[in-house]
DNA sequence: TCAAATATTTAGACTTGTCTAAAAAATATT
DNA sequence: AATATTTTTTAGACAAGTCTAAATATTTGA
């Protein structure tokens, strides 16, 4: 089996991947996951050594289609953890990123399936994200950013691109959830903020708030 | 915070101790921890440098309150973890022992404080042993076997003493489960076997399962 | 194009938890 | 009481994962 840190290291490989397409350098995978560069080369050397990664001196990393695959078993356990702290326990949406971080590293293949079965095959976590299936197979389909849209124009809530406690906490301030429907009245070019319709107020949010909030068109 | 191996020692000095009273041998421990018995020297010197152990050099070991409290935490967990995995996600009574092992040492008061108003405050694990409180309160209260049942009285099954899976998938096949009314029909005195009436049907049981069997008179 | 800045790797050290083999202490046996 | 056996501790080694400091490679940009 795989330690935890390399079930880490897997994920974060697999997550730098999805946003930036071309491969992943050393410092990228070092600042993800908090440590430092020459702890990330030593760990690269060992999963290309297993046949997880692919790697030369210098050039990068890229998951293999072995890695990937663990990379992506240990995201559908880290979101259906979550959709059960949510949905189950009662936990908010802030409180579930650090509980997932330990229980994605449980190992049992039947638990987690059982698991989604008990949650009746939820298809996203409490952020939006998609949530792998049994065989791997994963939809991403959230493209679209409340920044870029028009004026005017009616959305709805389908994700955080930023799943810190701080963001969803300020989010939940200014009463913003999945599903909430917001129209965009008007965008300010000075700072990008933008004043939005919601439940029939209008006020303002900053870019900062607006490019971390995935939505789609109504 | 404390290691997942610290908190495997303590849980297993707390069992030893409730099992035999007096203070715990260095051997009993690397027995039960399948390990060696100069790995638990090292281990019980940095516990007694933590002060969750008292210890004095070749004259065993014993839990501080410090100590017992993490215990019977871990003990806790345990148990919650597979009252989860028995009542909720449907896994057998003998499928659950491992899960929860890992389970137990994930970090969070709150999880388990949530997960245990889920389970509706569960006094008992799926294997009849009792649930300590938030507190650490816990209560023993299971001590009769059914090995020294007198013939013809009649008792409930509480609990099992040995939870390996092998002993439990044996009982299902006995149909024996917590809650079975057993009378004990006659005694054998050279192999100490019995024979019992469970469920309108009078079969033999060999000693090693009625010693293993905790129930209460009726 | 070549020097300066940045990124990556290597070398060597440290911590945690484990092990084997040997030494020392405690207990059992004669 | 002296010896043999068992238990426990110590000494020294090792693997995993991390770190700092130094060396090397790559990239930037004057
Ligand atoms: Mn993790
Ligand atoms: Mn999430
Ligand atoms: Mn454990
Ligand atoms: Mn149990």
């Amino acid at each position: 089996m795989h330690s935890q840190s390399e079930e880490n290291y897997l994920k974060a490989i697999y997550s730098i991947e999805l946003h930036n397409g071309k491969s992943v350098s050393t410092n990228n995978i070092a600042e993800k996951l908090k440590t430092k560069a020459s702890s990330v080369t030593d760990m690269i050397k060992k999963l290309a050594e297993k046949n997880l990664v692919n790697y030369k001196k210098y050039q990068g990393t890229s998951l293999t289609s072995k890695g990937k695959k663990i990379a992506v078993k240990i995201v559908r356990k880290h979101r259906l953890w979550e959709a059960f702290l949510v949905n189950k326990l009662d936990f908010s949406w802030d409180e579930v990123h650090d509980l997932a971080e330990q229980l994605e590293h449980i190992k049992s293949d039947s638990l987690i399936d059982k698991l989604e079965e008990f949650l009746d095959y939820p298809a996203f976590d409490p952020h939006g994200d998609p949530i792998p299936d049994k065989d791997g197979n994963i939809e991403h389909h959230k493209n679209l950013m409340l920044s870029s849209v028009d004026i005017l124009d009616e959305c709805t809530v389908i994700g955080v691109k930023d799943s810190s406690s701080i963001f969803l906490k300020f989010l939940d301030k200014k009463n913003i959830k999945l599903g909430s429907t917001l129209k965009v009245i008007s965008k300010e070019e000075f700072d990008n903020s933008m004043v939005i319709e919601n439940n029939k107020n209008n006020y303002s949010i900053s870019h900062q708030i607006s490019k971390n909030l995935f939505v789609k068109k109504i």
